[in-house]
DNA sequence: TTCTTACGTAAGCAATCGCTTACACTAAAT
DNA sequence: ATTTAGTGTAAGCGATTGCTTACGTAAGAA
């Protein structure tokens, strides 16, 4: 999950899961639509995608199409939505904190 | 909004944000909740969140109260909802563009 | 004043990142 | 069989990251 997050923090591979988002497109489709960078670049992004699981490939002839994995995709979004509204049922945890900090005062 | 997006891709990161999401905690309290890893470092990652404004700092006397700029972290989920929504069509290509435009000069 | 507490910051280090150039490979076309 | 198109990968480099140790500093206590 932190490898997915870490991802989609990349400005550039935001906009390349953008692009495959609901089609596949071919690599080479996918590294022409930037400008000042090399194709090598796009195809290492394209590895970090992949091994995030936030894309799949599918080999046809010569090309690799990639499209997005909108599972993986909704797993992250799942878990940040938790993340959101879960400091809310976190304060347990502050609790305890402020327990284990008067502990330690005390003592 | 790059910035915030790598801040929360890191679990220590969150983790403290989670601390101090509802209320205010002094930098001592929220290192001592981390094992195995020094105070100086957890004042590097609250400099980091600082930085992407998700917190906020007030002093009293010697201590640093921290606790999350929950603006911040709405605008960034708003941010993200955006992007998971967004996909789906290019049309929205441009208002994306004027948002990353309007993000890069908050930022 | 002289501690002591609570904290940031500088320096340094190994690891990772994003990028480029150069090369390797595979499938198709010739 | 040779060439070409499409693509991954190795090597290397400067920048950044996350961490530690060591030091600096502001505010209260003694």
């Amino acid at each position: 999950m932190d490898t997915a997050l870490k991802a989609i923090a990349d400005p550039k591979r935001r906009e390349i899961l953008r692009l495959v988002w609901s089609s596949e497109m071919p690599a080479t489709d996918i590294a022409s639509h930037f400008d000042g960078v090399t194709r090598s670049a796009i195809s290492q992004h394209l590895g970090v995608l992949r091994q995030a699981n936030l894309i799949r490939e599918r080999r046809v002839g010569t090309r690799r199409l990639y499209i997005a994995n909108v599972d993986e995709m909704a797993r992250l979004r799942t878990f940040l939505d938790h993340y959101w509204s879960g400091g809310l049922g976190r304060l347990k945890t502050a609790a305890e904190a402020a327990q284990r900090k008067k502990d330690n005062e005390d003592g």
